[in-house]
DNA sequence: CAAGACTCCTGACGGC
DNA sequence: TGCCGTCAGGAGTCTT
C-alpha cells in the first residue's frame, strides 16, 4: 500500500462532467453581482485580476459546458468563464464556513454563489471571448464518437515514445490523467513504457475501447472518490476507490491474475500496473 | 520530435 | 514533541 498520495485524487475529464452536471441546475439563470478573488495568481487571464472581476460583474450564466478538464460557463455577453481545477481545485455552491484555500467567489444577485476552492493553488481561471484561448492546445476528446478507431490508429501511427505519457499529453488527447491512464493500460494490457511506434492496429483499437470503458464506467458512478459540490463538511468524506483496479493499488493482488500490483515512475508520475496482464515484452 | 529537468504549491509523512 | 527535508502531481516551459 502507497502510504503517499491517499486520498487526493486529482479530478480528470468523468469529474469534470459530473462537476458542470451537478452545478448546471443551480447556476444557470443566475446573475453574477460580486466576484471576489483573493489569489490573484490564480487568474490566467486577463492579464489582471481586476480586468477579471470587472468583465464577470453583472453577466448572466446561459448555459455550461465541458472541454477535457476544463468546466465551462457561457456569459450572456458572450464571454466564457473557464476553470481548470488541476491537483485540488473544487467548485462548491456553498461557502460552507471555510474560509481557508478559498481563492475565488461568485455571489449571484439573488442571493448564494459559486466558490473556487484550492489548496494547491495549481487551477486556473480564465475569462475569454473566444474558447480556443483557453483550450486551443487541446487535442480530441477521447469519447468523441466521431473520433473512430481508424481515427485513433492515424493517431498513434504519427507518433513515437512511452505509452502513457502521450496518454497524458492533452495535446495528443485531451481529459485522461494519471488515475485513468493506468486503468485504461491496465484495461487494455499494454505496459506504460511500451514504445508506441511498436503497437499493432489492434492494439490501438483495444486501448481506444479501454479508455472509453474506463472514462463510461466512471462516469456511471459520477467520477472516482468524488464528494460533490454541496456543502462539505471539513473533514474529507470516505474517498471510495472502488472501480480502480490498478492506481493506488499497491502491493494489492491484481483482480485479474493474482499478481501483486507494482509501481513504478513513468515521466516522473507514479505508475501502477500489474507485470503479468501488462507485458512489456514484443 | 522525444524526454528529462525545472517550476509552481501545500501538507502529509518519515526520520531523528 | 517538534523541526526539517522529501515528495506528489497537472501542465507549461526550457534544455539536451
Amino acid at each position: 500500500m502507497s502510504k503517499r498520495g491517499r486520498g487526493c485524487l486529482v479530478p480528470e475529464l468523468p469529474e469534470v462532467e459530473t462537476i458542470v452536471r451537478e452545478l448546471t441546475p443551480y447556476v444557470v439563470g443566475q446573475t453574477i453581482q460580486a466576484v471576489r478573488v483573493s489569489w490573484s495568481h490564480a487568474v490566467a487571464w486577463p492579464e489582471s485580476a481586476e480586468a477579471f472581476c470587472v468583465g464577470l460583474q453583472g453577466r448572466r450564466i446561459d448555459r455550461t459546458g465541458r472541454r477535457a478538464k476544463f468546466a465551462l460557463f457561457y456569459l450572456d455577453d458572450g464571454q466564457i468563464l473557464v476553470v481548470h481545477l488541476r491537483m485540488s481545485g473544487q467548485l462548491l455552491l456553498s461557502l460552507a464556513g471555510r474560509p481557508a484555500h478559498l481563492r475565488a467567489s461568485w455571489e449571484w444577485a439573488g442571493g448564494g454563489g459559486l466558490y473556487f476552492y484550492d489548496q494547491r493553488k495549481f487551477g486556473r481561471l480564465w475569462l475569454v471571448g473566444d474558447l480556443e484561448q483557453a483550450t486551443g492546445h487541446l487535442g480530441p476528446e477521447p469519447l468523441d464518437e466521431s473520433l473512430t478507431a481508424d481515427d485513433w490508429v492515424a493517431l498513434f501511427q504519427r507518433r513515437r515514445g512511452r505509452l502513457k505519457p502521450l496518454l497524458l499529453d492533452q495535446r495528443f488527447i485531451a481529459g485522461l490523467g494519471n488515475i485513468y491512464a493506468d486503468e485504461s493500460l491496465f484495461l487494455a494490457g499494454l505496459h506504460p513504457l511500451r514504445r508506441v511506434e511498436t503497437l499493432a492496429p489492434d492494439e490501438v483499437i483495444r486501448l481506444r475501447e479501454a479508455v472509453q470503458a474506463v472514462l463510461r464506467q466512471a462516469l456511471a458512478q459520477h467520477g472516482t472518490s468524488f464528494d460533490g459540490v454541496f456543502v462539505r463538511p471539513e473533514g474529507e468524506q470516505g474517498r471510495q476507490q472502488e472501480g480502480l483496479r490498478v492506481y493506488q493499488q499497491t502491493g494489492l493482488p491484481c483482480v485479474r491474475c493474482g499478481a501483486p500490483i507494482q509501481r513504478i515512475m513513468v515521466g516522473g508520475r507514479g505508475t501502477h500496473l500489474c507485470l503479468r496482464c501488462q507485458p512489456l515484452s514484443k
